[in-house]
DNA sequence: GCTGGCGTTGACGCCGACGTCAGGGGCTAC
DNA sequence: GTAGCCCCTGACGTCGGCGTCAACGCCAGC
């Protein structure tokens, strides 16, 4: 299959395909046009690299993953490289949810100290255009 | 007091500060040579950015807590859009330590079945080179 | 006068995972 | 023949929060 089918496959697009084939991860046959071509074990292992990702792992670290999974083994997550990129990856999970945990507490707090402290005595000179608030994770920690 | 000075009272950069001035964060007033000025207003005004930062808080975040104490307020957070962005703050913590922990449950599951895999048939054709983990966020959610 | 340390502005670099554009080819259908 | 869709490569843009470099000015001390 070519490279618009098995993005649209995996859910995914043909830029992001060239993406991980410039990393090495992810290789392709060509055809007699040049264009580029994939069959299910590529599938497979495109799949293995979107899951991946979904649990927040970068490109680089789906690597041990995709190089088992080339070696013959029927499934990514057996080999030993895998095996520790997944404890890291916990331990790291583990990390930034206490970090933010902690950081959700003193923000509670915080928020309502300033709830309290409005309550008491409502001195905001004035109130200026509402803010928003996109994503973020906490810093120098 | 000039740059370097309120840079190194606050843990941070002269750099640093002139690009909260460039996003009209902190604004400075110039000496007879065109030196930044500051004074104990602004530091106070600078430890609630970089406090908020700690947090988690983007810059653009910081702005309301900024106008809040400029308009005279002893405290950044009793304006209403203060209290507003923490409010927005609380609920993307809640959602992003929620998709953490589903995460870290799906990749202990795999790590639990991918080690008992290996046990019961321990074929990896090869182990390529360890991998690092890095910091990262799940994606697509 | 020269060195060193602070300050100034402007501009590019970095990280990750692509999006998007430019400029071209190949093939099919009408 | 031409419109439309898919493909190709190469290269720059995005987002945030600065770091770092270039090229310069100002002042103190030796």
């Amino acid at each position: 299959m070519r490279i618009g089918e098995l993005a649209a496959l995996a859910g995914t697009s043909p830029r992001a395909l060239r993406h991980y084939e410039s990393l090495g991860l992810l290789t392709a046959r060509r055809d007699h046009r040049g264009y580029r071509t994939y069959d299910e074990a590529d599938l497979r292992l495109l799949r293995q690299i979107r899951t991946l990702q979904d649990f927040g792992f970068g490109l680089e670290e789906t690597r041990p993953f995709v190089e088992c999974l080339r070696a013959g083994n029927p499934s990514g997550d057996v080999c030993p490289a895998s095996l520790a990129t997944y404890r890291a990856k916990l331990a790291e999970l583990d990390a930034v949810i206490g970090e933010l945990s902690a950081v959700r507490e003193t923000v509670r707090r915080r928020l309502g100290q300033a709830e309290a402290a409005v309550a008491t005595e409502p001195g905001c000179a004035f109130s200026p255009p509402a803010a928003r608030a996109g994503p973020a994770e906490p810093r120098r920690g």
